[in-house]
DNA sequence: ACAAAAGTGTTCGCAATACACCCATGG
DNA sequence: CCATGGGTGTATTGCGAACACTTTTGT
């Protein structure tokens, strides 16, 4: 009794104010030349947490990331050559800790890049689906999720986190009230460092405190 | 490329106070004469959302059942006789809608029967997680959800409600303030109908507008 | 001096919480 | 008349929302 099914990975990060998802470009048949998010074959005797890790990798280069699942999409149609079953899982990743790292290991993908995620092309299979899901899982989840801190570097300014909010969200937000709303939170920690290299007032370093976070929603 | 998997289907229902779980005893190998979550082989060219619809009837009785995804889980040892990937679905239902309905209409499983989610045996394959699954998203979703209607009938008693809440909760509730709570969120009716057959204080019945409902959540 | 973004307080209304007693009904 | 659950109000506190100007820095 063979069972064939693939994991897609979806992989988000946030960069010049908005957010993005790493897609790499197929270099096989079916759709091969298409923009598609990594993934491929679980392979026979391999646990489907450790393929995740495993595809993920030699996809787009990156390592260690966490990977959360998302949905399992199994249409008829889906894929060209039978029925096939895909698991899709969704990462958040900084993109300064990766920007260097990104690069297919595998010759089935010919390129990885990061697309703003209002400026996707039309995927392989029902890959737009999947971006579609993970979006709207991150923002249902926003106000109980760790999301944010693990989209921006490890200091950042309440301006970078809040344009995270709002990309999320789809809206804009007050600037005030987000940063009261942060500071009653207690779980940010105000750092005496700011911003370098901006050609304007530099703004103050945040972290967040894990332990405390962690606290609440324990 | 064959490409077998099964769905599995987590029927939920409120009755005596408590949540419960619909559970079939197996008729087949592997995992002869145990409790499982109602689940079997989607067929080959079968769309999986109609699988789930045919197989919760097959083994259930119950029919137009609203069932929405909720994991994959995807072992390599979960069934004995290799790897078979399962995709669970939940679905919530009203007791008294179906309590004359359940009965299996498949010969592999020999009988359906609730139980208690606190009150459930050690279960085929990992079905203990997907009920697990199955609570922690409910609760998880409660505060925008729909859920406590699916489970009540369409005329319901505040105190039904409540306990409701409590038991996906897992937490009792200050009746005054629930009560003010579900008031000012405006989508319950009052009804001029009371409880009957009862032996103290009739309560009142409430419906719920799901056109409020759905304005609010839109 | 200008451009660009950082940073900062108050008011108002509503929602969440804590808390205890009387009422209606059936047996 | 008793047992059982039904039904009700107030005070406090904290959060969400609306709203605009001054400060800092680099060029």
């Amino acid at each position: 009794m063979l069972s064939f099914f693939t994991v897609d990975c979806l992989i988000l990060t946030f960069h010049e104010g908005q957010l993005k998802v790493l897609l790499t470009e197929r270099n096989e048949y079916p759709y091969k030349d298409w923009w598609a998010i990594p993934g491929y074959f679980v392979d026979k005797e391999e646990e489907m947490e450790e393929a995740v890790k495993r595809i993920s990798y030699e996809n787009t280069g990156l390592k260690d990331i966490y990977l959360e699942q998302l949905a399992a999409l199994a249409g008829v149609k889906r894929h060209p050559e039978g029925r096939i079953l895909t698991v899709a899982y969704m990462a958040l990743v900084r993109y300064e800790e990766v920007k260097n790292k990104v690069k297919p290991i595998t010759n089935y993908m010919r390129q990885a890049k990061w697309f703003g995620v209002n400026d996707v092309p039309e995927l392989a299979f029902d890959h737009n689906e999947i971006l579609r899901l993970g979006l709207k899982k991150l923002k249902t989840n926003l106000s109980f999720s760790f999301a944010p801190f693990e989209l921006l570097p490890e200091k950042f300014t309440l301006t970078q986190l809040q344009q995270i909010y709002e990309s999320i969200l789809g809206e804009s937000l007050d600037k005030r009230n987000f940063r009261k709303k942060m500071g009653n939170l207690g779980y940010l920690k105000e750092l005496d460092e700011y911003q370098t290299g901006v050609s304007y007032r530099a703004a103050r370093l945040y972290k967040v405190d894990k332990r405390k976070f962690a606290k609440l929603f324990a």
